[in-house]
DNA sequence: ACCTGAACACCGTTCAAGT
DNA sequence: ACCTGAACACCGTTCAAGT
């Protein structure tokens, strides 16, 4: 059974010229519930009650409520800065752009959320892929490597905030007790005692510095990779055949 | 207000020597659940119906439904294999993990939203994170290095999987008129001629092909990143003070 | 110790009816 | 063209009551 594929953006919209609510309205409103209060706060209910409205009013605007978290998606998107060229080094553009991009996402945790729930093909997440296309043109790469290296820092900087999304959402914001759940967590691993020596024999830092310092050596390795393809562009992996196996 | 901590790995279990359900039993028909059909189709209701019991009953042994999906979520881990050193290089061992990690995760595309929900600390995950401490220790990493080399692999594969889940998501597995979606969103793409273009002179290759090589390409980018860290050990990246700025 | 049913406060969505 | 209210089929969770 192959559902039908639909998006906001692969069909009409309403005409936008009259009186009432406007689907931008509806948008705004939608994100800042969702930055306020999180993924799963977000109701129809709610978001219709914000725009003093009935919630059932919202299906004037949008099929339901995939395609308004489609919007708030693009919305995301739009909020992301540059990647712009300038005269910077190819490997600064692309770690300002990293670190931006790692910084609206932690600011919009609902936004990583729904990248892996729904296809991103609005017009400011379309501009983004050609920003950063050019980007990666300008540093040197040619034919399908430009998408696939512009795809590359996308996925490690995605990759990289998931798992601290994890813990900020179970744990909250502030860190309150954190040493209590550190030992917690070593109590909890203490059939492997290499792990919990080689915690406690790195020196003590928050969470958040931890997890800066490992999105810069991931970020490093990315990096550097990338700076090997630009040298010589076609190699394969170790063990290339896999791929192809992978998914006939 | 900072919310309290708490896990199902971070309380007293029940006396598991008794009648009735067992835990593992729950957790075993919701993975049955979620992996059929999918994360939101997963309700206490449907589950407790599933094992011939009111969805109340269910409250007795988990406190509430995120601790259910923190013990599927550990499942999944559980599902992983290897990492196991043996004789082949590292370079082998992390790139097969790499890709048995992704096909497992495209098998349980759940896991995926889960792990940017729930913190992962139950013992499948602890055993998992110990092997891979093992093979980057075999590979010449120390000290840090072993926890942030480990960590970008995983990241990596995460982030590369995550925009994949989404297509299918809104998709289908079948790949059904998708010359019909690629027209779409080439048409929606319409004001980047470059892009387009672009696409046009790449040679057609089904989306798991691509999706797939992107997968090569970035990990062959990480793999020469963590070789260039085996050689010099500490480096940092071209902006280094952001990190520490990010978050004070 | 374990399970039940009723009840509470919610959901997304449809649809006939209003203006 | 736009909005409403009632209604349907769901949710997660609590809690007194049963065995």
């Amino acid at each position: 059974m192959t559902k039908q594929f639909s998006s906001v953006w692969t069909r009409e919209m309403r005409q936008p010229k009259t009186s009432g609510l406007r689907r931008d309205q509806i948008v705004t409103a939608a994100v800042e519930i969702l930055d306020a209060e999180g993924l799963s706060a977000l109701s129809m209910r709610k978001l219709g009650a914000k725009l003093d409205s009935g919630a059932t009013s919202l299906y004037w605007y949008v099929a339901n409520k995939g395609e308004l978290l489609e919007l708030a998606l693009d919305e995301f998107w739009g909020m992301l800065d540059g990647a712009d060229p300038g005269e910077a080094s190819w490997r600064e553009v692309v770690t300002t752009f990293a670190y931006s991009f790692r910084e609206t996402l932690l600011a919009h945790p609902w936004a990583a959320t729904l990248i892996g729930q729904l296809p991103s093909m609005g017009p400011n997440s379309l501009r983004l892929t050609d920003r950063l296309r050019r980007a990666f043109v300008q540093a040197g790469f040619t034919g399908t490597d430009i998408y696939l290296s512009s795809g590359t820092v996308m996925c490690f900087v995605l990759g990289q905030v998931m798992p601290e999304l994890a813990w900020s959402n179970a744990y909250g914001d502030a860190e309150p007790d954190r040493d209590a759940l550190i030992e917690d967590v070593l109590e909890l691993a203490h059939e492997y005692p290499e792990m919990v020596e080689e915690y406690r024999a790195t020196p003590p830092m928050s969470v958040a510095t931890a997890r800066a310092l490992a999105f810069d050596y991931g970020l490093l390795c990315v990096l550097d990779g990338l700076a090997a393809r630009l040298r010589h562009p076609r190699e394969s992996s170790g063990v290339p055949d896999e791929s192809a196996k992978m998914q006939p």
